[in-house]
DNA sequence: GTAATAAAGTTGCAAGTGCAACTTGTATAA
DNA sequence: TTATACAAGTTGCACTTGCAACTTTATTAC
């Protein structure tokens, strides 16, 4: 998977972050991310660190409609934030940099050969957060919990082609992703495990029907 | 919205065709669109008609992952479709043009400023597809099918601000998008009706409580 | 180490949903 | 016009799920 800064020399990089005008913030475990320029025309791109895109509803439900690592883009002219309420939240320390928008876009900069294969790398990030959600919309479109739960398994199977998944995540984080009742979820894994389709060790899942 | 060609004039376009070495293919109802190349490297846009990005699973199931409508966008480069089954079909007569992913990302084109234009353009395009998808992601992450139409609801009144609601398609292919059971959706449109939370007539659903 | 906090795991029960099998209504084509 | 689809609408029933209320086991913080 590109990262938005591959393929780039060192001096590269940096006539760009002047190109750009970047800046970089640093926020520590569970600070609001970019809190003041929500709305402005920004990318970010997360340089070090985790984050998590909340969606806050008026009930004052949160959903999570992202999770941000390591190289990963955001924005609301890049991969759409909606306008509504939402909330960027550092998991961790967290540092990010943040390109204007209309910079990015300015022709004025089009020559520049680096600029060009940055532009690239950016499609391709693009590119795998569309899967990222055309993966979850397969996902949550399963009516069933043990559907949802092996079309995730299909899906991270298929990534390894290897029987032992490692989750990114706790099971507790997983019955959110997979949007179902946690204690529903934990009984359907039982059912799973008990009919030897499963084997779950912590964060480690052996489908063994594979 | 932005549609590709948004901002630039006839001569401007036809000098991208030529730059970007596009073709333009025309399908019936229910054809496949491009079977042949979906491997390939290339951004489709939809100039005429409409078609669906359908993912088809290993038991035969099918699921529609995108409406595409004219001046929308696809293409394993830009919004992907994953690199499993999937057939795009024309819902009508529909005429697709094709550009090379590899001329648009080539440096040598950035120069010029209607292909600034136009890159721009494609970035609004995407913005509004991950609103798509965010927007679905919200609605199928709600447990129950009352709370999904709600929330449905909620998403197409805050475009308009209308107390009426137009279904772009039929109540069948609500339930599709809803993902959830036809009749028990009809069930559910019904609790609401006797509630006095809607009203529907045909295509038309108007929202008592707004 | 101990306390505090969160995750993991379980269960009963009520409520919601999927499914099947219908009827009725409404387009589209011969 | 009649036939043929397909959408709209309804209902009973079995099964699944959400929810609440727990206990147990890990993590994290002090």
């Amino acid at each position: 998977m590109k990262k938005p800064f591959d393929d780039l020399s060192t001096a590269q990089i940096n006539k760009l972050y002047i190109l750009l005008g970047v800046h970089i913030y640093t926020y520590n475990k569970n600070q609001e991310i970019l809190p003041t320029i929500k709305s402005d025309n920004i990318i970010g791109i997360i340089l070090e660190g985790s984050a998590q895109i909340k969606n806050i509803e008026f009930n004052g439900n949160e959903i999570i409609l992202e999770n941000l690592s390591k190289d990963d883009i955001f924005g609301t002219n890049i991969s759409a934030t909606d306008t509504e309420n939402y909330q960027i939240i550092a998991n961790e320390n967290t540092r990010v940099l943040v390109i204007d928008y209309n910079k990015l876009i300015n022709s004025k900069n089009l020559k520049h050969v680096y600029f060009n294969t940055f532009l690239n790398n950016l499609f391709d990030i693009i590119n795998t957060k569309f899967r990222e959600k055309n993966e979850r919309i397969k996902i949550l479109e399963k009516k069933q919990i043990r559907e949802k739960l092996l079309e995730y398994f299909e899906i991270e199977y298929n990534k390894t082609r290897l029987r032992n998944i490692y989750l990114p995540f706790t099971l507790k984080d997983l019955s959110d992703y997979l949007a179902v009742n946690r204690s529903a979820m934990f009984r359907e894994l039982k059912n799973l495990k008990e009919e030897k389709f499963i084997e779950v060790k912590g964060k480690k899942i052996t489908l063994l029907y594979k």
